[in-house]
DNA sequence: CGAATGACCGCATACGATTGCATGTAGTAA
DNA sequence: TTACTACATGCAATCGTATGCGGTCATTCG
């Protein structure tokens, strides 16, 4: 095979090309190439002409012309809040999986927690009007939502038990079941009664559960929590880091911390021993997440395990379910257990 | 406002409806609405009028129509590895930050280094076809790069010196020199001279490069390379687990070993401890890339850092400078230097 | 043998936008 | 007044595909 001139550019080939060169029409094209929309039979020797047609014009279908024709995009949007964060990679990966498997692409986008880039994919998914979508909304209402399928009819899941439409399946965690847990943990078999929180945003649903639970949890056991001992980080390692050093320079430094996520308590760690303090005879430090480099860190972090990865395969499925037409009914709602996972930091 | 009846589809508003209620055609809603591309003047009265009835109705140009017409898909492809290893994120995360300020959106998938799912990728950036593509190519070659270029004219980067199209940026790593030069301060700063090598599989272009490195540092300073001391593993953590505890059993054990990515690097770290041995003492290791959780672990590891986040910037930037049209010259080889980071595993 | 049936295929339109060209109007210069 | 320009807008073709409808055969049936 001879080495291709690397300047040419060819000229796009339609339907119409292969069907001169295969002398029938460009509506028996159609109907050969997507047999399963098409209700009217074509003879198998016309069918293996343009087939064969086909191959030897490299042809591939426009999908932009599908889409406006055809009211169906093959694509679905995914909005995470940060790529960077470990504990998003199971889930985008299994939904990316599920989504090849449908022979469907995916339209990525980070929100970076802001409602302005939540709103700016809606509508990036709303201009070219997607299949679905698989969004983590940090912001994002039920009127929000509404917008979007009203507009465009497309199928959604979600992350997050706030999320209310009718219409849109979700799964969530009982993190705040597991939020409890862990601080009773801390409190009953660690006997600590200094314990501190690094938190995110109190915008977020996430945090109101697992700060409220926080609290319940002390109050149930009848210890304060000073002001002082809620920190407000941003998910990021660095404000793990910030946290500590905040709280352990107190006069009356905590015991115990409890982070919202296992990049604070990464943070936190790493900082804690550079102060000097040894985890966790001198401060326990216990996690929320179980990503990859939880049990990596040394001491091995005490967590909260979720299941990211099965999270993203339910989403995408009953996302597929809906576009796919095999189901159309009300919300369904997935929970997936968390699970306490006690390592070495507390 | 009242709370929207959940059920109700709206139907989808189109220009035709806007220039109905704002009384103009069609076409001078469109202008209006891409000022950029079109050179005719529109009066300031009928664009405010325009504008408002946009808004009013809630109209979204559709972006499947104007790709369809204006061969422009605002949409460029992105191809991955896997999105579970963390080098990519810093990568991923750039593109995204490059491309949204563009206005554009991604389309992302993991090839997995499966060549049958690179082909894949380019089949689908193909049948949309997108603008642009950045991509991380382990089978790829030259030729199927110019066949999506010929059929489409989309602007490509690319990662990897092995990629010689006159018409794809490049970023590289001179992972050549650096490997040899981590290889050969083992050898010359810590006396090493048993050292084993745990590879990807050996088809990939930055393993030929990193393994060739690691021989010929190993035959200049005239050190034997047995068989059984060349591992071949794939990328995971996983995999570097099995390595080293195959390394560890010989009966001559090599006392270093160079991984091939911090990932293999930081699965030999963790079983080679669980077999009781220390590291370094017993064991040095060594990984490549800088992942964050590589100064996470415990000893910190010693490894080759590259960044992703930059090559990322690199490759959108330059890919963008095509697709803009601002730069449409030959190929563009950026070189992003390596850098040695001696920490604890060493 | 005429008509009805069914298999196979083409014609023409629609999807929602962009864009070259034509049109109309007002203002200015000759 | 005529001619010409500049400005503002509309008309209609077009991008590549999907699809309702109608047409052409050959076959079958009464």
């Amino acid at each position: 095979m001879a080495k291709p001139k690397l300047i040419n550019r060819l000229e796009t080939v339609t339907m119409k090309d292969v069907a001169r060169a295969a002398n029938v029409s460009q509506s028996t094209v159609s109907r050969v190439l997507s047999p399963s929309t098409s209700k009217v039979p074509i003879s198998e020797a016309t069918q293996q002409k343009i087939l064969e047609v086909v191959k030897e014009l490299g042809f591939h279908p426009n999908q932009y012309a599908r889409s406006l024709r055809g009211k169906k995009s093959h694509m679905i949007g995914m909005l995470i809040a940060d790529i960077s964060n470990p504990f998003y990679h199971p889930m985008v990966r299994a939904v990316q999986d599920v989504t090849s498997q449908h022979h469907y692409s995916v339209m990525i986008a980070n929100s970076d927690h802001l409602r302005e880039k939540e709103l700016l994919f809606c509508e990036s998914v709303l201009r070219r009007p997607v299949d679905g979508a698989i969004i983590i909304p940090y912001h994002l209402n039920d009127d929000d939502l509404q917008n979007l399928i009203a507009r465009t009819g497309m199928a959604i899941s979600a992350v997050g038990n706030h999320i209310q439409h009718p219409e849109v399946d979700i799964t969530f965690a009982d993190d705040t079941k597991a939020s409890y847990e862990a601080i009773h943990w801390l409190i009953e078999q660690r006997d600590h009664r200094r314990i501190a929180m690094i938190c995110a945003s109190h915008g977020f649903p996430v945090i109101v559960r697992r700060y409220g639970a926080f609290r319940r949890a002390m109050e149930d056991a009848g210890l304060p929590v000073p002001d002082e001992y809620v920190v407000e980080g941003d998910w990021s390692v660095e404000s793990g880091r910030r946290a500590i050093k905040f709280l352990l320079k107190l006069p009356v430094p905590p015991t115990a911390v409890f982070a919202a996520s296992d990049t604070i308590a990464i943070g936190a760690l790493e900082a804690a021993e550079e102060m000097n303090y040894r985890v966790p005879e001198d401060i326990a430090i216990i996690g929320f997440d179980d990503i990859p480099a939880a049990s990596w860190v040394r001491p091995r972090l005490t967590t909260v395990a979720q299941y990211p990865g099965e999270m993203g395969m339910i989403l995408a499925n009953a996302l597929f379910e809906r576009i796919l037409g095999e189901y159309s009914g009300s919300s369904r709602r997935f929970e997936v257990p968390c699970r306490f996972i006690e390592r070495e930091s507390t």
